[in-house]
Order: structure tokens, then sequence, then C-alpha cells
DNA sequence: CTAGTGATGTCTGTGACTGACGTCAGTCAC
DNA sequence: GTGACTGACGTCAGTCACAGACATCACTAG
């Protein structure tokens, strides 16, 4: 901990910016080596010269450091939805929110991304965090929807369906020796979900 | 609490069967009245005369109490899936699931599901919970589809659509002044589900 | 120069959860 | 019938997530 304290004196401002940035990619290390709950809060704070305290103050909860910057993902969806033409049906809206976000995930974050999801993936109470933001995600979507005009059963019903399209393209683009873009896959499923629907006798 | 020692005294067997049962009963009681956060293990426990350590042997956290019997819900939807006709396509499987389904919750259980919906929905961590019992129901559902030749993209799409029918319905279900059945709202939200996804341009 | 302000540390408490161990009534083999 | 066994429970002690209250101190506006 002095070691800590040291290097935090050597900086010429008192705080460096950035405290969260530091604190989660701390916390990813540390999740990925030890496992999340053998790691402490504690622990993910003093490996970066900070207290328990003040980790509790940047994340209301030692899951949370794994989602911070999540509402760059809902921005990236919302533009989508802006970006679509007035009157296309909520299907289209949705198909362009997935050009939208999957733009965010270029292949050059694919590896990132795996680890981070491999931690996740070996963590219920982490994974029960990931469909909730996901659950929220759809929530926001449908607002958007039904803010541009889409009735309110079919904003639900066409959000839910766009999340889930993306979160399914998303673990497929995760996959170990995947090649194809995130949009590509997402345009895959999105059409399997089409042609599953229209299947019924 | 000696009220509750003397009521366990005046038993002839020791331990009343059904302690599970009796918890959540208590612990929807005290949620309901003061909330869950301000409501603790050992206090539920208390109240019918048990100790918080016999609580967590029967529930592996707090919020867990309010899902027990969830697993009934869960070979309700199976059994619909076995009941479909072997050459149905997914969504039709999806479809026989939910007849199968709706009819577990009769009108009479209407009020008491309120009463729970209503704990659930004031408190995230509750809210976080139930999207992930849904979750894996999702994931149950799609493991019978495949198991019946259902290819896995169809299968994981079909079941992730319909638990999304089931949930929507089942709030629309519990809508104060709302008379129409389950099986009703389930089959109609399904028919919009169909609508919204033909409607591509 | 002085009164904020904001991010942090310190201290202390509560409650969720766990492991180890003891208790005791009913059961079952012998 | 008795003794080993089991299952449901209690007791005790511990860890850790998280939160409130208060102090600190570099920096900044006036």
């Amino acid at each position: 901990m002095s070691a800590a304290v040291i290097t935090r004196l050597d900086r010429m401002t008192r705080w460096e910016p950035g405290t969260a940035e530091r604190l989660q990619e701390a916390a990813l290390e540390l999740f990925a080596t030890r496992g999340f709950e053998q790691t402490t809060a504690t622990e993910i704070a003093q490996s970066v010269g900070l207290t328990e305290r003040t980790f509790f103050r940047h994340f209301s909860d030692k899951r949370e450091v794994l989602f911070h910057g999540q509402h760059l993902l809902v921005q990236a969806f919302l533009a989508g939805v802006e970006a679509a033409p007035p009157d296309a049906p909520p299907i289209e809206i949705v198909a362009a929110a997935l050009r939208s976000v999957t733009s965010f995930f270029p292949d050059e974050r694919r590896q990132r991304s795996r680890s981070r999801q491999s931690v996740i993936d070996q963590n219920p109470a982490l994974q029960e965090r990931e469909r909730h933001k996901l659950a929220s995600l759809a929530t926001t979507l449908a607002d958007a929807l039904r803010a541009r005009g889409v009735d309110e059963l079919a904003a639900t019903l066409a959000a839910e369906s766009g999340v889930t399209v993306f979160r399914i393209a998303f673990a497929q683009w995760l996959r170990e020796g995947e090649r194809r873009s995130l949009a590509d896959l997402a345009a895959e499923v999105l059409r399997e979900l089409l042609s599953v629907t229209r299947d019924r006798t």
C-alpha cells in the first residue's frame, strides 16, 4: 500500500483522471486471474492505489465495474433508431438500430470482448447483471420506438426482438474461430428470426 | 418469537413439513409490508420460529425465496412442447407451450400474482433475478426444441420469442382492471409478434 | 488571501452469506 | 430394543459487500 501511496505522490496533479477506467482495467485483470468471487473490492482498489470506499463511490456494486461504459451501447442503438426513415415499420427501425450498433464493435475489439465475456460467463451473478442491462436497453429502445409513433405492444415486441438478435449475434461473434463481422451476423440472425416467425402452418 | 417457539412445541412431530413454503409466505408478507431491503433474512426466519441459518439452507440467497416453485412453470412449458405434433414448425411448438403454461395461471391466481409482482417491481435486485429465471427458462426451452430436431439458431430464437411473449402477456394479465385470461392475452401477443416481424418493406 | 468544491481516506456499522460443529428425533438394520 | 445413521435444525464465528458520517487536502473562483 505504501508503494501505491508513493506512486500517487509522484504525480503532479493530485488525482489522475480516468479513475473508473483504471479500476475497471484492474478488475478485469483480477477477475480473469483469480475469478470474480475470489477477488475482493478492496483488492481491486488497492491494486490501483485506492481504497475500497473509493471503489464503491465509482461503482454502485462490485459487478457494475464490468459494465462501465454501457451507455455508449445504448446511444448507438438510439442513434440507429434516429437514422431510420420516418415512415419505416418497426422491424425496419430495429434493423437500422442493429446496423448502427454493430459498427461500434469492429473486429479489433473482438479479442478484448472475448476476455470480458469469459469472465461474465463464469459467474451467474454477472450473467444476471448482463441480462438486466440488456433488459433495460430493450425498455429504452421500446420508448424510442413509441416516441416515433409505434404502437405500445409493437414497440415492446420489436425492441425485445432487436435486443435478442443483438445478444445472439454477439455471442456468435465471440465464438472461437468466427470470422464474420458482427454486422453480418446480426443481419443473418435477424433474417432467421423473420423466417422462424413466418413458418406458422 | 416465543409464540413461535410455543407453536412448534405444540406439534407432535419435531419438524413440520413445508418449511420452505412457510418461509416464502412469511417473506412475501414482510416484503409487501416493509419492503425487500428493509426486511432481513433473520426477521423472516424468526417470524416462523426458525433461524437465519435455516433460511439459507432452504434458499441460496434472500431473493430466491420469492422464486420458490418456479420449476413448475418450466415443467408446464416443457409439457406443452411435448404435446405439440411431431412435425410442427418451431413457432407452432412455442404456441403449444404457451397454451400449456397459461393454463397454470387460472384467474383465481391473479390477485396473489399481483402482490408478488408488485414486490418484485419495486426492487431492481428482484427484477434482475426474475429476468435471470426467465432467461434460463428460455435456454431450457431451446434445448427442448433442439431435442425435437429444431435447428440450433431457430430453436434459440423461437424459445426467446416464446418467453418474451409470455412475459409481456403476463404483465398485461396483472394490470389493474384486466379481465381477459392469460391464454387469450398470450395468443394476442403472439399474433402481434408475427405481425410485427412480417411488416418488413 | 479566503471560502468553497470535489475526489479521496478513515472509521464504523449492518446485514448477507458460509463453514464447522453440535443437537436431537425418527428410522432402520441386526 | 439398541445402536448406528440420517436429516433438519441451532450455535458460533468469520468474511465481505456496501453505506453513512466526517476529515483531508489540492485546486479554484472571487
